[in-house]
DNA sequence: CTCGATCTGTACTGAACGGTAAGAAAATAC
DNA sequence: GTATTTTCTTACCGTTCAGTACAGATCGAG
């Protein structure tokens, strides 16, 4: 019989939950941006001390990658439900409608984290900045996908750009993250949600 | 007679150009953003030591406040020029495609300034991020009385909602600034434009 | 020429940055 | 109990940050 993995793992108890300090960090990622979140503000947002943040999530730069996660997983996950959605038209109001939520939802930092944390920067997080283009190049190339299925599938004419109709609609999300920015409220963008709407093909 | 005003100030003359040094402070605050750009990223680009910029130019802030007057003069002034078109369909395809040429033009950095200098940053620069919000609104606020105006010259329908019709082209404005910083190309943000005129009312 | 004014270069300040060394504390293993 | 393992706390590291003191350089005025 293999020994069962111990109930409790041997040393000293870590005395915060993981999952909480996690979230303090992106909140704190969210509302700063990379560069503009100290380990300061990281670590007094987190309840912890800093050689804690370090044993438990690495450096810096590594804490954020697991916030990133953790955003998709979490506020951000409506994306990958809107992709699932039937037709093309669904897909889209479910996008944008879901960003417009999402944008202004009052438990979280308003706007989007990919979008703000470091849109730009200085040359030491070039490499974080490098990474939120990735993934934003990502999730439009997941629209594009799921829009040439809806030709294949006819839901959209057989003439359409998939391409094309993902860029326009991830450049509307993307604005409306940096309306919200502004302090769009979110009746706000659910009307430019609308005048977007009316503009796609029935 | 008063005297009349010297044509060289008495002093050491300023040996480097003013506007020039302006400039390079542009392209740096541009390309880093109001954080990201350290006070040696600036003074190199403008070939100047440290002394000679706060004597010229004041502090951080007010160096880039400067900057900023001078993005708006310059690179974004097509902007007015687009508020001069002779109706609202006209003004909003210039908005847009000067927006297009601005976000990808290869002589400056890639996206807007007012959108990526500072879309979040720690307290220390929350004055800078709230400037920015404020001329973000007030380009809004630009674009929403010409429409006023579009919708008593008839030139838009008189239940359109101005501001949601200008919220919308910002929005879109805005999310090709997000784009370009993603390295979306010129032709590619034309392709928007495109997408976005096509479900404009005619 | 000398005097006052202005700019330039060097070198510095205190504070904040990200990151870590070292030992005390708290759990399991035996 | 003692040993071992892991975490926690305190205090610190070197670097970079924005901003400045000071002395030398370069001009016009007289």
């Amino acid at each position: 019989m293999k020994p069962q993995k111990p109930r409790t793992p041997a040393g000293r108890p870590r005395s915060f939950d993981l999952d909480k300090a996690l979230d303090a960090a992106l909140q704190v990622f969210w509302r700063k941006g990379y560069e503009g979140a100290s380990l300061s503000d990281l670590t007094q947002a987190m309840g912890i001390n800093r050689p804690s943040l370090y044993a438990a999530f690495g450096d810096k730069e590594t804490l954020f990658r697991k916030a990133l996660d953790r955003y998709a997983e979490g506020p951000a996950a409506y994306v990958g439900e809107a992709l699932k959605q039937p037709t093309a038209r669904t897909v889209t109001e479910k996008l944008l409608r879901g960003a417009a939520e999402l944008l202004t939802d009052p438990h979280h930092p308003s706007g989007c984290l990919m979008v703000q944390a470091a849109l730009v920067c200085g040359e030491a997080s070039d490499c974080i900045r490098k990474e939120l283009v990735s993934r934003r190049l990502a999730g439009e190339a997941a629209v594009r996908r799921r829009f040439k299925r809806a030709i294949a599938e006819g839901d959209l004419p057989a003439d359409s750009n998939p391409a094309d109709l993902a860029r326009f609609v991830v450049t509307i999300s993307q604005g409306m993250a940096v309306q919200a920015a502004s302090g769009a409220s979110r009746e706000q963008l659910r009307r430019v949600v609308g005048a977007a709407m009316r503009a796609w093909p029935r």
